[in-house]
DNA sequence: GTTGATATTGACAGTCATTGTCATTAGATC
DNA sequence: GATCTAATGACAATGACTGTCAATATCAAC
């Protein structure tokens, strides 16, 4: 946890595995991978699936949000959106649905890197 | 494409695939991915990453959209959020994010799985 | 301090959706 | 029919993720 603390941008289990085993850290793939599910069950982390399929984790904050995310470096904003919440809430109970849960992502290109090029 | 709108619901490639073979199709897997994968760039059909990251597609209005879909029996509605749609663009515009897309979905379990149980 | 019960770890192998390869086939053009 | 070209499908390879299990850490008695 205080690894991810540290990137603050979404990574992945084997992402985050090398960057501890390049800090000298002598930890397992199966430790980390096993820790992040934990974590993420706990809610202490949050999750989003990339398109490709990959899981990608990070430590936010408690409250309930979702993310602007910068598709070229991963830079990360968390947004909220309470209107959104409503709706989403309105729809399910429309059509009769239950336990009823949302993903809602924005992927986009940060300033720094659309200026970069 | 035909087989698609015979189903209504999301399927992923190796459903589509079974369900080809079993009406007598002899057709190919790797014919379904690539056809897919294809129909999808194309925007002719929607695809969404279920949560345990596998890839399911359906053929959609060509409207923009979202959707609602039942965990149990993959039953889905197709709704519209036009209050969304700004808030995501205000978002990103206040962000200074660019060529920004969203992906919302929303999994819940329907009427008739739940009376069901 | 030793012992033993219990939980955690990590190396390794297995799974499975997806992608890559490539010889074969279908279709068009002459 | 011969020749070229694009589509196909059987099969192998990839890679994220999960399962297994012996080794190790943790900790509470004794
Ligand atoms: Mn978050
Ligand atoms: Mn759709
Ligand atoms: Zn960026
Ligand atoms: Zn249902």
């Amino acid at each position: 946890m205080a690894a991810l603390d540290e990137v603050d941008e979404f990574r992945s289990s084997q992402e985050l595995h090398d960057y501890l085993r390049h800090k000298g850290e002598n930890v397992g793939l199966s430790t980390v991978y096993r820790t992040l599910t934990a974590l993420a069950a706990a809610d202490e982390v949050d999750v989003i699936v990339r398109e490709d399929g990959e899981s990608i984790y990070r430590r936010c904050s408690g409250t309930h949000h979702h993310h602007l995310v910068c598709r070229s470096c991963g830079r990360t904003v968390e947004v909220e959106g309470p209107a959104v919440e409503r709706w989403a809430d309105a729809v399910a109970r429309e059509n009769g649905f239950t336990e009823v849960n949302h993903t809602l992502e924005l992927f986009g290109v940060c300033t720094a890197c659309s200026s970069a090029g």
